[in-house]
DNA sequence: GTCTATAGCGGGATAGAC
DNA sequence: GTCTATCCCGCTATAGAC
């Protein structure tokens, strides 16, 4: 792996250990095996070198999302397919925790990717929402767009519970909570 | 006020807006209007004061709950009047974002009062939700303790959603989106 | 491109005067 | 009790050699 690479890789690693202020040029100099020369060569600092870790991240997790809500199934199965999908509950979301960072938040530039891929989330999941309307598979009195978000907050929200805990029970809970409230009665 | 009174109060303070790993003893005292001595006087150091502070905020949002959830009502408006309640959105949950903390969820002791609230928070939701299925304002087909987990994700992941685009209208969003799934058909 | 050296600043804590 | 002085270390960045 080139070193430009791994650079953005043990930033990316980081980010969701430890977040951004937590995180320092240091550390991922040693993660990375180069030196400081490296980094400032490749990238203007570590706020340069953070958005491209970001962005990364971002890119993949919208990809995963879109093949575990672009699979097979009804729009239920496609929502629990979403939910039940592995993780790593006790590391939290990569993408999701930025959003604590008071740094992250107070940069346009850094926000930006992070606001995109919960906002594209925010839309897919309505979309399948939506379909389930159609299908008669969820109330017609409910809104797609709020469902969506409260489908994807269940997830957020269920970081924040199982790391409080220190265990993913919680997280899993919420889930199956969702879910039975979201299921179809038939 | 008193001096280990204002360390602490302004401890709460910087916690909730940066986080541990953010907040600083030196942006501390000049907050607090206080010397170096004073804190070390009053305090062990950094981990010493954080967690008293993390303590009284605990207290206090287990307060604030109970008041929220002991009013007046049937089960599902208690839990909407919860869930409506105001709140600093974009400033994020006190004690939630603390879980994103890498150095509070790796001591013991500063994670003892987070996982503390939450888990009471969820008893009390549970409570809840088990009246209103005894009397028939609920599915009896509903887990009470994983819809309080629901619940508590639901307004826990809403800061995520809401901090990410900058806005509070996420949290909203989600917040009427579990409550379209939770009300009686009545 | 990558390395080491250096720099200025702030974090976290201690010492000791008042 | 509170203050200032001091310490050591790590953070972030720059300079310049190789």
């Amino acid at each position: 792996m080139s070193t430009p690479e791994r650079l953005i890789e043990s930033t990316r690693e980081l980010l969701w250990e430890r977040g951004y202020v937590g995180t320092s040029p240091k550390a991922i100099l040693e993660r990375a095996g180069a030196g400081q020369g490296s980094m400032y060569h490749h990238f203007k600092g570590k706020p340069d070198l953070a958005l491209a870790a970001i962005r990364r991240t971002a890119k993949e997790m919208c990809a995963t999302a879109r093949g575990v809500l672009g699979g097979p199934g009804t729009p239920y199965e496609r929502i629990e397919a979403y939910l039940r999908r592995e993780r790593d509950v006790l590391r939290g979301c990569p993408i999701g925790r930025l959003t604590m960072d008071p740094d992250v938040v107070g940069s346009d530039d850094l926000r930006g990717p992070v606001d995109e891929t919960i906002d594209w989330l925010r839309e897919r999941l309505a979309e399948i929402v939506e379909e389930g309307k159609e299908q008669g598979q969820f109330a017609p009195s409910l809104d797609a767009r709020e469902i969506a978000a409260t489908v994807l907050s269940t997830v957020q929200g269920g970081y924040v519970l199982a790391r409080a805990s220190g265990s993913p029970a919680a997280f899993d809970a919420g889930v199956r909570g969702l879910l039975s409230l979201l299921r179809p009665a038939s």
